[in-house]
DNA sequence: ATTAGCACTATTCATTAATGAGTGCTAATA
DNA sequence: TATTAGCACTCATTAATGAATAGTGCTAAT
């Protein structure tokens, strides 16, 4: 067997980058060809778009290589080559600069920013909707994590004898209730007067904080002697127990299943679990919170085996003071990452922008 | 061309009623066979599963005249016949005694009634969720109307100089807040006395009447002169402005796509429209909720032209004072009617009973 | 009124052959 | 030594063919 220059991988053995860099382009205009056509991309085709600066075979000599590598696949012996998750990997790690994004997605996504006094739910589900029209991919977004986010105000308002409505409302703006059911009977002025108390102590602590005082008070029973605080503490730690395990919007669900990637009806089944189950991809969401920019996971790089067939493009969105959640693009791993990530990047910083108006810091 | 007695049509004119309900055992027959089978059914197989009473000739002679009067009709001249939306309305209006409520559907359907001061909104998404998974098509519900539903609390909440919280909770349990921007910088102290004059005011009525009964205030202008009045009524007026055109929860839509009658590209891209557009689904809800008991819409009696190879099963929920929303099923004109027209009447009865039992009446 | 029988029709399925895109290898070339 | 032209080969796709099949419609017999 012929010893040839791998290129890419093996650059350091041969010393020669000029091959390397050749490499590297015909893999990338292989990768680009493949997105944009999604069919198997031949020899002929390659020296065609690459300008005829190489010939078909030299072409298929670089590409028997990639393949070789681990970059190229053949569905069948005569048929073009495709990219693996390995090439996109490659493809968009070498993206360079950004495409600067097309007036017209800046237009689409101008209402994201045109919301006076809207519930932060809506204007994350108003983008997530944006983004899956223009992406034409199914969109998910994170509402902003209970925990991380700090106490603005609690209200607590007796609905019945033994009801009680907790509004809690937090910096970023978002608004959650909860009906709590007790035994005694308080009147509203009592509530009125465990509101402050909880307003007092507690305003801009993290939930999580709140929840872990909540606890060191009842353990250290230092309210046990003075009745007000220590049902304003046992309504308090019943206010703010932790019931929603983090929600999140889903649009665009469908426009995935006319994608020719997902025509199989294995991949079908697969993407409807993905996202029945949300969780795995409620997973890589919290992922995407805590580094900054867009977060890249194509295909088999995606621990839950449903997702093995897509790409998940995310950004996180925040405020002033914290980082909120996330919002993302789940889509075939033959995607158009440049035109996909700058749009999903927009789109965070436009909601970070929108929210850190709505918030109260 | 021979003249035969036609079968439920013209039965006037014969006078044979025997022939008659023949025609109906055999197109009930035809209508069951084709929603099992997702088949063209022809007359040996129908004279099978009718027991052999009649031979496939007779058959063919009846299913000539029903296609005749457009209860059927041939893919092509040698395939079996297919009911028509005719056919299948003919079915549903003929059914009699409704199937029990297996024990396995009771059985899934149990979290619905399971929930101790849940938001109404999460009560809604796991009934339409539990739905779809056991209907295997897309579900919907519509959140309780607003404007019916009456008011059981306001809370002014002052957030910062210029925004001020409003929420509102209604008799059925809904919790809305808003935020409202104003010029004059309130205190808390004078946001209370508004919110106790609004609550005086306005409890236990609609939305719609409290709407009506702020602009009348405004218009006799008899707070002229009263400074707390007239703030508290142009806030009120802020307030109880309607803002949402109404939410509904959507589930299981890609179990449509799974489905073999809507395979085809063109009936795909109607059903994503369908559903992105959904003020055509909203609207049947809406009608739902005028008259008691299940609605049927079947394929091309839907007014909007997208789901016209659709049928709709919608059945309206309420508390114990009023119809608060409905909740249906949107799946191919061939489906099981009698499993889910149940299905949904059971959902909705569970759905009535839990929302009753947190309501504050 | 019902049914058996038969001619007729259209789909479906498997087989075959032609086409074409694409590769891998070898030998010629710059 | 790297590149390229040329050629044999492979395999998917397509169209055409024919057999098998499921179903109808009509007519004549019961």
């Amino acid at each position: 067997m012929k010893i040839r220059v791998k290129g890419i991988e093996n650059q350091g053995a041969s010393g020669k980058t000029n091959s390397n860099e050749r490499s590297m382009e015909v893999l990338q205009s292989i990768v680009e060809n493949y997105i944009k056509n999604s069919e198997p991309v031949g020899s002929r085709t390659l020296s065609k778009t690459i300008g005829f600066k190489l010939s078909p075979a030299t072409i298929r000599n670089i590409m028997s290589d990639l393949a070789e590598s681990g970059y190229l696949i053949q569905t069948h012996t005569s048929a073009g080559r495709v990219p693996t998750d390995k090439a996109y990997r490659f493809y968009v790690d070498s993206i360079s600069k950004k495409p600067a994004i097309p007036e017209q997605i800046k237009q689409k996504l101008s209402p994201v920013s045109n919301v006076q006094g809207t519930p932060v739910e809506d204007i994350l589900s108003k983008a997530v909707h944006l983004l899956a029209e223009l992406t034409k991919f199914a969109c998910v977004v994170s509402t902003p994590k209970q925990s991380v986010s700090r106490l603005q105000r609690i209200e607590l308002i007796k609905i019945s004898e033994d009801r009680i409505l907790v509004i809690l409302v937090t910096k970023a703006g978002v608004v959650r209730d909860k009906i709590i059911f007790v035994k005694e009977n308080h009147s509203q002025e009592f509530l009125n007067s465990v509101t402050s108390f909880l307003n007092e102590e507690f305003k801009n602590h993290s939930m999580q904080e709140i929840r872990e005082g909540i606890h060191q008070s009842i353990v250290s029973d230092r309210h046990r002697y003075h009745d007000l605080l220590a049902h304003a503490v046992r309504l308090g730690k019943k206010a703010f127990e932790l019931n929603q395990p983090g929600e999140m919007f889903i649009e665009g669900q469908m426009n995935l299943l006319l994608d020719s990637h997902f025509h199989e009806q294995s991949s079908v089944k697969s993407l409807i679990d993905a996202f029945e189950q949300k969780t795995a991809i409620m997973k890589i969401l919290d992922e995407s919170m805590k580094n900054k920019g867009v977060h890249i996971h194509i295909g088999i790089e995606n621990d839950y085996e449903h997702l093995h067939k897509c790409s998940l493009i995310t950004a996180s969105y925040r405020n002033k003071q914290n980082v909120l959640g996330s919002i993302g693009v789940v889509g075939p791993t033959s995607m158009d990452y440049k035109r996909i990530i700058s749009t999903v990047e927009y789109t965070a910083k436009m909601l970070s922008k929108t929210i850190s108006e709505q918030s109260y810091d």
